[in-house]
DNA sequence: AGCACGCCGACT
DNA sequence: GTCGGCGTGCTC
């Protein structure tokens, strides 16, 4: 009897641990090793992944499959290898992080209805006068300009549903037809001219390429020095070698810019992997590229577990970003992920930032496990755009109580006097941070999480942590006094001082509230590169890798909003956004200015952006991260118990420390630390109370190797207290 | 995680 | 004498 091991997502003691089934005669001939199959587990049916056929321990009782799921998921020796190293570093059982590479099963739909494209059979809509249908018509147009696109594509395209795209090939004026695939597309526009700089970084890449060894190399290169021709040459030699490319982005919706770059150079060649598919679509693109059809991977984090059989270089860009920490279990680091199956590949790894992680640029030092590339120049010549300071105290002084300083002020009317866009960059949105009682001091805070609510133009207030929404109250609900009064920007504040200071001026705001809906991001942007709107109002998400030329102007309202920050990162990461907002400017013709306003100008962060002086920044921050022994100096596994009931939560927390205490010495390690419990950064979220351990020392495997322990230790339950584990967490 | 098994109080 | 509370431990 033929008998497969079986991994199954439940938390075992050992991370290791297998269960044996026997395989019915029904199965021997479908089943493979890394199946996704369905198995009877303590009395119901789970999902788990075969990883062998070896011989079962001697056991009574062994239940045999229950059925197939999947027969060949996105999985392989490789994949497992990672795995493995997954769980071993992150600290998850083997079966989350199977699931993790491998993905949601898809039911066994044909794939094909991927690779068809949508044509009109008309030449012009007029010509359908059967089409009185707005939205149908506009369908057809967009049909008729961009003929090729699916469904889906074609419905955003036109801004409708697919059910008008049905309607349409319902009459006949759609047809669906199956793409040519063309397997060799050459560009032959003309390749732009290299830099100096840009050619020796692509160089000494491309040797590596064939070096046989795994190699990492950081590209260290100013906003705007032309990183992303680098990453399509470095593509072009690895498919001269015929291997394959993975290059992540932060948010693939953010770069649209980017996936035009690529698609142009490299056709069907790429394959696009993020979160905006379906999983229908998602399957049909992993078809491709374990095929090999597919050879660029352009993708979001999740994309570094790409099926590449014959991978040759995983390309990170803005590799700083922490969107490429995954937040839920397992919680992967994009980055550590790819060194790991470059390593497994023999293949190359390069990290592309203006700003890169302290980690990084730390491991890029000599005898560092990086090798550092750098870009000092612009590409054709630009100038990083002129950055000033305006002290806001001294704006207080003279009698300024508004937003703008008069700085400000000026430099935005000189812009929409010369017909030039500006960009007003405000990490906040919604209209007012925190609502206040002036009579008893009360601040209105959420009901379920410990977090001040925000005030928003629409008359509610908002958490931004749990979605709570409430009236705002005209009486204090403590005191009952009407002396109630909002502090703190938003960007809606923002964007209603600037009607109110060029009222004939169109502004147009980006942030999480106005780009809910899919598309309305794009739809944004076109409206603001087109369209006559001279100002931008945005958060975060502005910051990021737009290349916008016609912005002259860039404003920072407030610098301090992430300074003060109660973490460790905060200065690291104010600098950051700082330099990469002020990217922003002068990537056109003409010159770029940014203004940045702060209560604290005297901040090594801030006068360091000012400069563009990653260097001297670097320098600054590591001494305080060592003299606090803070990472790149140490190693950090944060471990948050989280719960209804408080006192649950702090003895579930307590014994964990109690715990890691003495494991620690019986390891005899001196230099490992436990610290905690502590109530987390926030307190409590949708009604669960929030307290943290935070494990340091200097050797990550060693603190690994403890919490493991614990982790492992049978009969450590709380009632109802969730323990989560996060190791080389990115905020405290 | 989720389910069974087991040992306690409060009901027909 | 049985029903159901949840604390404990196992799951091929």
């Amino acid at each position: 009897m033929l008998y497969a091991e079986v991994v199954v997502p439940v938390p075992v003691r050992s991370i290791y641990q297998t269960f044996h089934y026997w395989v019915p005669e029904a199965l021997q001939s479908e089943l493979l090793k890394f199946s996704r199959v369905e198995v009877p587990f303590s009395g119901r049916l789970i999902q788990g992944f075969v990883i062998g056929f070896g011989e079962p321990p001697r056991l009574a009782k062994i239940k045999s499959i229950k059925g197939i799921v999947e027969k060949k998921p996105f999985l392989d020796e490789e994949l497992f290898k990672t795995a493995q190293w997954m769980s071993q570093r992150y600290l998850c059982g083997l079966g989350d992080a199977l699931h993790c590479i491998a993905g949601s099963s898809v039911p066994s739909r044909k794939d094909e209805k991927y690779s068809k494209g949508l044509f009109a059979t008309v030449n012009n809509s007029d010509q359908a006068g059967l089409v009185r249908a707005p939205k149908q018509k506009l369908a057809l147009e967009v049909a008729l300009a961009k003929p090729g696109l699916n469904k889906m594509e074609l419905a955003t395209a036109s801004s409708t549903s697919v059910a008008v795209i049905n309607a349409l090939i319902e009459k006949g004026l759609l047809k669906e037809k199956f793409l040519q695939i063309k397997e060799d597309i050459s560009f032959h526009g003309k390749l732009p001219q290299l830099t100096k700089e840009q050619s020796f970084a692509v160089g000494e890449i491309c040797q590596a390429l064939t070096a046989e060894k795994p190699s990492a190399w950081l590209l260290h290169g100013v906003t705007g020095s032309g990183k992303t021709e680098i990453y399509l040459r470095i593509i072009q030699d690895v498919l001269k070698i015929n291997r394959q490319a993975i290059v992540l982005v932060p948010e693939i919706a953010l770069t649209p810019q980017m996936v035009h770059r690529f698609k142009t150079r490299y056709g069907n060649q790429v394959a696009l992997l993020h979160s905006g598919l379906s999983q229908g679509e998602r399957y049909a693109e992993k078809v491709r590229i374990r095929s090999g059809t597919a050879k660029v991977v352009l993708g979001t984090r999740s994309a570094v577990f790409a099926p590449t059989p014959n991978l040759g270089v995983i390309i990170i860009d803005e590799e700083h970003e922490s969107s490429y920490k995954q937040d839920e279990n397992p919680k992967y680091h994009a980055r550590e992920v790819a060194l790991q199956r470059a390593a497994q590949y023999k293949s190359v790894v390069v990290l592309g930032s203006a700003t890169p992680a302290l980690e990084s640029f730390c491991r890029a030092r000599q005898g560092g496990p990086y090798k550092l590339l750098r870009l000092t120049q612009r590409v054709d010549h630009r100038e990083l755009p002129q950055v000033h300071i305006v002290d806001l105290r001294e704006e207080l002084a003279r009698g300024n109580t508004g937003i703008f300083s008069n700085t400000l002020k000026k430099a935005l009317s000189k812009r929409i006097e010369k017909k030039e866009k500006s960009i007003l960059f405000l990490n906040r949105r919604g209209y007012a941070t925190v609502v206040v009682c002036r009579q008893c001091g009360q601040v209105i805070k959420c009901p379920r999480c410990d977090i001040s609510l925000t005030l928003h133009t629409n008359g509610l207030l908002r958490c931004h942590y749990c979605g709570y929404g409430t009236g705002a109250p005209k009486k204090c609900p403590q005191c009952a006094s009407t002396a109630i009064r909002s502090f703190g920007l938003g960007t809606q504040r923002v964007e209603e001082e600037v009607k109110q200071l060029f009222p004939d001026v169109p502004v147009l705001r980006m942030d999480a509230d106005t780009t809910t809906r899919k598309g309305s991001h794009q739809k944004l942007l076109d409206q603001f590169i087109q369209g006559n709107a001279s100002v931008l109002i945005g958060t975060q998400m502005i910051a990021k890798g737009l290349d916008i030329p016609a912005v002259t102007l860039v404003g920072v309202v407030n610098a301090d909003t992430t300074l003060h920050m109660p973490d460790f990162r905060a200065a690291e990461r104010t600098f950051q956004l700082l330099t990469q907002v002020a990217g922003r400017a002068g990537r056109g013709e003409t010159e770029g200015e940014v203004i940045i306003q702060t209560y604290d100008p005297e901040h090594f962060s801030i006068l360091n952006a000012q400069q563009h002086d990653y260097i001297n920044f670097y320098q600054k921050e590591m001494t305080t991260r060592k003299v606090l022994r803070y990472p790149p100096f140490s190693y950090i596994i944060r471990i948050l118990f989280s719960g209804l009931n408080e006192g649950d939560v702090i003895s579930a927390a307590q014994s964990w420390q109690e715990r890691l205490t003495v494991i620690a010495k019986k390891v005899g390690n001196v230099d490992i630390e436990v610290l905690g419990p502590a109530p987390a950064g926030i307190p409590r979220i949708k009604d669960r109370y929030r307290w943290q351990l935070i494990l340091r020392g200097s050797v990550s495997r060693d603190i690994r190797k403890i919490a493991a322990l614990v982790l492992e230790q049978a009969g450590i339950r709380f009632k109802q207290v969730s323990v989560s584990i996060d190791v080389d967490p990115l905020t405290l």
